[in-house]
DNA sequence: GTCTATAGAAAGATAGAC
DNA sequence: GTCTATCTTTCTATAGAC
């Protein structure tokens, strides 16, 4: 064959970065399949040999975006944790995040238009969203008996704050109030995960699917 | 002339009732003025007679959805402020909320898709989502001298959970889990509401135009 | 104000050459 | 694996009758 495997699992990365880039931007259903082989420097015939439909690389940006292996890394990095939540926190809720300088959170930039996708795409996002709680559960070590697949309440309360935090600021056209919202969830969702649900009643955890 | 125009006033209430549920269900893009003339009882010719475009009724629908009277007149129940404040949580973080069992909110069911509209729906969206913020700092009596322009941080913060929470149970598959979020963003972002900032350094407020 | 008819553009997906 | 050509559908917006 005149291409090498290794030359289409390339070819698949490239679209898939473009698909996360484009669809950040625009939604779903603003991005046309031409739009997104032309980013990736392609035609709109090539796209059938990697993906079978428009809503399968939509699932497969989603799986693909987030690099929970950064995530894992920086854990290991001695560091202390407190500085470590900080630099997180710092990044994610940014002015080069809204403006997409950096990768972005597909969970915070997909979030309603997932909701109105197939089956396969909702469940892509929730594994996403299930295992970025699940790490930050451990990481944080907070995790409960049932080992890493728990995930602690107020990790999932604090990256709901996150995650809309982003995503209101994307929305604004008021960059002072993007700028506070981004600033007072920074602090909030820290000290939320910094005192490791301590402050509420029953800390409680449970495991998910 | 044939048409009063209380009767134009309805109908373009009607439109715009559907306007909100549909566009929450599907999204922008997957909801054509066909679709949307047609669940208003009407069919797409007479859409031109209300609106200039599709984008002018997105934008309508996202200012006249949100009822700021109704929250208005809670305050002055003479309840309880925490009762009164649970009951919004409970209402706002609630599966009937999330199964569009009751009019949906566009800060949360249109976050993302405003952020790829134009100018006209992000201002749209900002004035909503300022005013909210402005009536709960008001009626939790955490206003600042600046009167009633003023929005306090840790309101914007538990707003941003309540939104982002909402978004997020809408986009999961595993009932299970969406369930746990809505819970522990209702008890997370009432702590926050309750201690009206309190308990973080500076109680900062700011005015936004 | 509301209708039907239509213009004009663009989309997703497939077919077949190389 | 990638290309161009095309089928088929659907969309926004306008025109003109009533």
């Amino acid at each position: 064959m005149p291409y090498s495997e290794e030359h289409k699992q390339r070819t698949r990365e490239k679209i898939l970065k473009s698909a996360l880039e484009l669809f950040s931007r625009h939604g779903f259903d603003a991005v046309s399949i031409d739009d997104l082989m032309a980013d990736a420097g392609l035609t709109r015939g090539a796209f059938y040999a990697h993906f079978r439909s428009k809503s399968e690389v939509y699932a497969e940006a989603i799986t693909s975006a987030v690099s929970l292996r950064r995530l894992s890394e920086w854990q290991d990095k001695g560091e202390g944790q407190g500085h470590w939540l900080k630099e997180l926190l710092l990044g994610y809720l940014s002015h080069e995040h809204v403006a997409m300088e950096v990768s972005p959170c597909p969970l915070a930039f997909f979030s309603t238009d997932v909701a109105n996708r197939d089956e396969a795409v909702r469940h892509a996002y929730t594994s996403v969203y299930a295992g970025l709680n699940r790490m930050l559960t451990r990481i944080l070590g907070h995790e409960t008996s049932d080992g890493d697949e728990a995930i602690a309440d107020h990790v999932l309360a604090a990256t709901a704050m996150m995650i809309g935090g982003i995503s209101i600021a994307r929305a604004l056209d008021d960059p002072q109030l993007a700028d506070r919202l981004l600033n007072t969830c920074r602090e909030h969702s820290e000290a939320i995960l910094a005192t490791g649900g301590r402050s509420r009643k029953g800390r409680r955890t449970a495991t998910v699917g």
